[in-house]
DNA sequence: GTCTATACCCCGATAGAC
DNA sequence: GTCTATCGGGGTATAGAC
């Protein structure tokens, strides 16, 4: 009997990530804003009702592709930064890591190439995350967790570096002291609140980089786009604080 | 005679603005990819087939938003660093002009911000140009020009900069010394190549930091919406070599 | 849980009358 | 230049048999 009920969750189990990988592929071929539940059934051989028993609509689906890609960009990130940080904040490296801020450099550098790496590998499920929102749908709460993954990939590094005293504190306009306080409260209350502001600008200007590289907006312009890249990422992370050797 | 094909004309220009005022609104209503000629006839009054005699194909009227965008967001760029440097470059100013170096970092920052202000007033425009690509839509191209304005007027606030000793070169590696050099001869051969590695970075910061916030991506994390954007404009100035008083 | 059938909507594009 | 009519596709979602 628990064999029968077995077979049958991991039928089930087999059949949602399917469905799943077929929307992505659909995704690739249509975009997000045309994904459907019906052309997915029929490429799968179902009747288009019988989808209906594994996402309830169109938008559980789409839920589903987004909380997917989020963990897997996120993911990528994270196994960059695994050489220069404990992986999970609530396990502590032991104290004794050696890690120099030369390191620390050059893995902020890498997380930022793994986040990259992954865009470009997956162009439409980036665009389904950090691209033009999706007409009519809103994504639910449960979208956030992950999609805060590669910013806390990037937020420990920055908190290792401030750990071993490799982070110069940038300065902060007094119109943004209250706002700093607020964002470090809610991401790095171990950091010091400028930090956070910085994190969020250079945080956004690594996407901006990226989707220009994954939406084509680099076409025709920037060619050599791996050095292009790495070299603006390291700018980057001078500009959050983190100082080299 | 002369009247009445001026009167035909007249309604011909009219109902073309009319029917891309209508594709503007259902470009906000269900995206880019969902906009459909036979809906835009509907709510204009038409018959689906004689808006054909306007626009051959959806796509003829999707590269028209296009390129309107880009000349709109680009008019707001270019109208915001009139105080600084002549419109036209083909029209140098007189080199009277007294600008100043503190001039050039806060008009650096006006432009950004005038970009901004477009974007978070026209945000389905936006996407249009600077999100997703619209699956099955390749932009000719007649929109590289209109899509270049934007960057040019950053470009000429650097050259004055350039031309008034207020400009900093920044420094650059060996790897991209080559993509400097074409990137220069393309975009700005008065200038300094590493300017243009500069500006392409800075160009990408920008767009970066101004989606995230049209996304909705700051939601819940950036509060101080001005204030954070005018920071983070100033450091671009700043790392693109605009050098404060 | 899957099927067929159905109701009711949408689209791009063209033909041919007026 | 606009109309009606049409071709040939597409979609969400539900009802009810098996």
């Amino acid at each position: 009997m628990t064999s029968i009920r077995g077979a049958r969750e991991r039928a089930r189990i087999e059949l949602t990530a399917a469905i799943k990988d077929e929307a992505r592929r659909q995704l690739a071929a249509e975009g997000a804003a045309k994904l459907s539940l019906r052309a997915v059934a029929r490429e799968l051989g179902m009747a288009s009702s019988a989808i209906y028993r594994y996402y309830p609509s169109r938008d559980e689906l789409l839920t589903a592709l987004i909380v997917d890609a989020y963990d897997a960009i996120g993911e990528a990130a994270e196994s960059a930064l695994a050489p220069a940080v404990a992986p999970t904040p609530s396990a502590p490296a032991a104290p004794s890591a050696p890690s120099t801020t030369r390191d620390l450099i050059a893995c902020w550098v890498d997380v930022c190439r793994a986040t990259r790496a992954w865009a470009l590998a997956h162009p439409h499920e980036y665009a389904l995350i950090y691209g033009s929102p999706v007409p009519g749908y809103s994504a639910p709460q449960t979208t956030t967790g992950p999609a805060a993954r590669v910013a806390g990939a990037l937020i420990s590094l920055v908190r290792e570096a401030h750990r071993t005293k490799g982070l110069a504190v940038p300065v902060l306009p007094a119109a943004l002291r209250a706002e700093a306080e607020r964002l470090a409260a809610d991401v790095a209350p171990d950091l010091p609140p400028a930090v956070g502001i910085a994190l969020a600008t250079v945080w956004a200007q690594l996407f901006g980089l990226i989707s220009f590289e994954v939406f084509g907006q680099f076409n025709r312009v920037v060619e050599e786009r791996d050095a292009f890249f790495a070299h603006a990422a390291a700018g980057l992370a001078r500009e959050v604080g983190l100082t080299g050797p």
